[in-house]
DNA sequence: TTGACAAGCGAACGGACGTTCACTACGCTA
DNA sequence: TAGCGTAGTGAACGTCCGTTCGCTTGTCAA
C-alpha cells in the first residue's frame, strides 16, 4: 500500500500546521491532517521524522518539532550558474530567523536606529538592532550605552583615558562620559527591512 | 498571596521554555517551572494569560502561543533618558522578527551575501539578504538577478540603453547583461549576526 | 479591623492521549 | 510468484492531562 515515503509531504502539512497554529496537534488529528485512520500510524510517522530529526520528544514527552523543522535554506551568493530550481543543489547552510537572531527572548529587546553615526558599519537610520542585555562587553562589542542619560549604540573601545564610545562615522566624535557610563546591552543583530 | 501581577514574569518563564522546546509543557510542568504547586494556579493563570492575548487553544485543545507572545518590542532608540526599567514606556512598536521578515516562507528564501559591491548600501559581506521570489520588480530596487549565467544582487535601474544593475560601492561598474538578464527575486530584507 | 479580592493549594474525577499488538495491503526483488 | 519489508488498520489498555471545587493565605481599601 502506499507510495514510497510520502513523509516529505507529510512534514510539509505539519510545518503548515504549526506555521498556523504554533504548536503540534495530537496523533489523532495528525491523522485526520494527513488521511491516516489510525493513531499508529501516526505513531510510526513521528519515529520516522524523530529519527529524521525534524520532531523530538520535549523533556515532559510532548511531540515538539527540533530548529530542523523551521531551518531555512541559505542559497549560496554567487553560486556560478543552474536553474532557479537546481539552486537547491547549491544550497549549503540553512537558519531558523528567530532562533538565530534571539535565542534567549526574555533577555533581548529590539531597538529602532536613529541617525546616521554608524553609518561606515552598515547600520542605517531606522534598521532595527538586536540587543542582548547585560552590563559586560568586550572592546569592539557594539553596545548600546547610556551615557550622561542618553541612549546611544556605538562601539565599546579605551584610551589612556579611559572607556570610550566609538562612532562609525568620520563626521562624528568620539563620546567620553562626563558622568556615568553605563552598557545597557550589547548589539547580537541586524535586522533591516526594505519594503 | 504573592505580589501582584507577576503574570508579565511567568509569561517570560513559558517564552524562554519556548524557545528553548518548541512546545508548552503540560500544567503540571508549568507549575515546576514557576514555582506553583497546583495545577489549579496553572489553569488560572492560562486563563489570565488567555485573556491577555499571548496564549490559546488550538483547534484540538491544546494550548498554543499566539503571535503577540512572539512579538518583541521595539524600543525608540534616543528616549531621552529614564531608567532601563522605565523604558517600557517608550516602547513605540513590537514585531515577530520571522513574521516580519518572512511574511509568506513559500516563497522566500535567504542568500549569503559574498563580496563587497553593495557596500555603500549597508549590505556586507556575510550578511543574509532575504529574497521574495519573484520576477518583476520596479526600478531602484535590489534585485537578485541572474545576469548571464550568474547570480548577482544588485540595484536594479534603467538608462537610454536598458536595464542596468547597480552596485553600491564606487569601485565596481553597472553591470549590463551581454546575453540576458533575469529577475530571480526582490531584496525585501536584511539579517547581520554580530557574534 | 473587617471584608473583599486575587492567587495559590491539594485532592478527586472523567476523559483524551499515545502505546502496543495482531493483522492486512501493497510493492519491491529474487 | 514467493517472500520480505514498509505503511497502514483497528481495538484494547493504562497513564497522565486539565478541570473542578472547597479551602487557605496575603494585600488593599474602607
Amino acid at each position: 500500500m502506499g507510495n514510497p515515503n510520502r513523509d516529505h509531504e507529510y512534514l510539509a502539512k505539519l510545518q503548515d500546521y504549526f506555521a498556523s497554529y504554533r504548536s503540534l496537534p495530537s496523533y489523532a488529528v495528525i491523522g485526520e491532517l494527513l488521511g491516516m485512520a489510525s493513531k499508529s500510524a501516526v505513531s510510526a510517522l513521528v519515529k520516522r521524522l524523530t529519527l529524521a530529526g525534524f520532531v523530538e520528544m520535549s523533556p515532559d514527552k510532548r511531540l515538539a518539532p527540533t530548529k530542523r523543522f523551521f531551518e531555512r535554506e541559505i542559497a549560496d551568493f554567487n553560486v556560478p550558474a543552474g536553474l532557479p530550481a537546481a539552486a537547491n543543489d547549491a544550497m549549503s547552510d540553512s537558519l531558523s530567523v528567530d532562533e538565530f537572531l534571539i535565542p534567549r527572548p526574555s533577555t533581548s529587546l529590539l531597538v529602532r536606529i536613529k541617525g546616521d553615526s554608524m553609518m561606515d558599519a552598515g547600520i542605517f537610520d531606522g534598521d532595527i538592532a538586536v540587543i542582548e542585555k547585560r552590563h559586560a562587553a568586550n572592546l569592539g562589542d557594539f553596545v548600546l550605552a547610556i551615557v550622561d542619560n542618553e541612549y546611544t549604540l556605538k562601539e565599546l573601545g579605551r584610551d589612556k583615558q579611559g572607556y570610550v564610545l566609538l562612532p562609525h562615522n568620520r563626521d562624528y566624535q568620539p563620546i567620553r562620559a562626563e558622568q556615568s557610563l553605563e552598557i545597557f546591552g550589547v548589539m547580537t543583530g541586524l535586522i533591516r527591512k526594505y519594503r
